[in-house]
DNA sequence: AATGATAGTCACTAAACCGGACAATCCTCA
DNA sequence: TGAGGATTGTCCGGTTTAGTGACTATCATT
């Protein structure tokens, strides 16, 4: 009974978890991106953001692999960061051919910000459930990103060509 | 204690739904589009042959407003459906400018085929979970979706533009 | 019949991502 | 020590994907 799709109506995919699971995911990405956008931030852009927050610096080689993103298109990345006056480039001492990218100030404080609209986000997620299930919930949701082998760090928007949909 | 991102490790958004649902999303999209592929057709593709599967026939344009794909795109989405021998092209009585997309049997075939692949792959997923979740769970990500707005026939990733990732 | 809306089509554009190639630098080991 | 191979960041081109605008044929309304 847990992949009812033949039955019922045709077309019904409304019980099916993985058309549920991409769905709600993919708008759930949509809202975050929409609402960072105003920031002048893309959701790739924060995730190398994030990242560095939590461990500085990283060269944008460490940066790539931690993420998952091709080193080709860090470069880019990492030119708009730094336009956006959020990150810089500093020679390393130990290696002449890599940058250390360091966070700055204001950089910090976009982390800051998309956190607490993250935070926000989650609010109005769960409010779709009675409080006594939301702990229940994040843990189910997290054993299943456990089986799919899920890193906490990589997210297979931020990667590479990660496209698909349904169900 | 919902949205706690800011606690903790930093970096960590493993314990926000949002991270979650979207990064599970992606991946169970990325799953599904990989599991179709051999059988030559797209998550996109996939989606047409589905909701005629569920009305038939209907011109290009409902299916472009049933699914939120732009009129457009539709054109050679058919074609390709229509070169791989799924669907075929009708001209409507009623309105010479339309086309009545119909199944064919191999169209009706396929959109079986895959219908048995969206079963296992939710039987994986499911997998995650001890039996006696399951059915809250579905429950409650249910209840998600309709907080979103997200109608059963509508997915993000099918309609138009919408990429986005983290949180 | 005339005017405006609609269905399908096509061609052009924009964005994202990958692969290959390259210079500078590092590493290793004979 | 120095020569070959690996690695870092960079750039460029090609591919894929989706959206826009304009066009034709047809319908609908008056």
């Amino acid at each position: 009974m847990i992949g009812r799709v033949v039955g019922g109506d045709p077309k019904g995919y409304g019980g099916s978890m993985a058309f549920l699971l991409s769905q709600v995911g993919a708008r759930t990405a949509q809202l975050f991106a929409a609402q960072i956008a105003p920031l002048g931030i893309t959701p790739r852009a924060f995730a190398i953001l994030s990242n560095l927050g939590a461990r500085q610096p990283q060269t944008q080689q460490q940066l790539a692999d931690g993420l998952g993103i091709h080193r080709n298109n860090m470069v880019s990345l990492i030119d708009e960061l730094e336009a956006s006056g959020w990150v810089r480039r500093h020679r390393s001492p130990d290696d002449r051919r890599a940058f250390e990218i360091h966070l700055t100030t204001a950089g910090r404080e976009v982390v800051t910000q998309v956190n607490a609209l993250v935070v926000s986000l989650n609010e109005e997620l769960a409010g779709a459930l009675a409080p006594a299930e939301r702990a229940a919930f994040t843990s189910q949701l997290t054993r299943i990103a456990q089986s799919l082998e899920l890193e906490s760090a990589i997210h297979p928007h931020v990667a590479g060509r990660a496209h698909a949909s349904p169900p």
